[in-house]
DNA sequence: TCTTATACCGGTATTAGTATCACAGGCATG
DNA sequence: CATGCCTGTGATACTAATACCGGTATAAGA
């Protein structure tokens, strides 16, 4: 109705987000990385736990920039993950 | 404090992302792309205005597939267009 | 052992994104 | 002229993202 709960699928999708990024991060800590990027420490743990699935634009923006990786491919790497959506979720 | 609330060249960097997606959108109607990216001509309408300044990555990611544009180069259009921020907001 | 640093987790507070509803203007068709 | 359709808009409702705090666990080092 007013806004839409976020899909089961939409969730695991957060997850695998999130397990892009931490994989980039690589051994740079997370409070390290969060400030290069403009954001809380907590926010980036969130996102790269799944606990925020749908981070803001300019937040993973950043986050990309900091971390010096393509938003285009990290969109295309989630979408391709996700691609079994569509037998899941035909709709 | 516990959401930093947005500052005004955020808002101003949203009105330009907007104005962006806008001219990409060109003649196509509000509808079509906003059914082509998967959400509510609402929504496309307030991101395209500025009255949702920071929409969600896969918000975006799905509107610059149905707009065939690139999120890096939409990325850094508004990052190039913010540069001034660093004058108006130098903390 | 004690301290420190890193990360995870839960709760809380506040703002913002997203969707539905209702409305107005333009334009065509009856 | 009336009616319906389409586009864009304003108001409203509800969920999610972001940030801060305290606590916990693990590992490294003094």
């Amino acid at each position: 109705m007013v806004r839409t709960p976020l899909t089961p699928w939409e969730r695991q999708r957060g997850e695998r987000f999130g397990a892009l990024l931490r994989q980039a991060r690589g051994e740079r800590s997370m409070v390290e990385v969060a400030a290069a990027a403009g954001i809380s420490a907590e926010t980036l743990r969130k996102i790269e736990t799944g606990r925020a699935p749908t981070p803001a634009f300019f937040t993973v923006a950043a986050l990309a920039a900091a971390l010096g990786m393509s938003l285009d491919e990290l969109a295309g790497a989630c979408a391709a993950g996700a691609d079994d959506r569509a037998v899941a979720l035909p709709a």
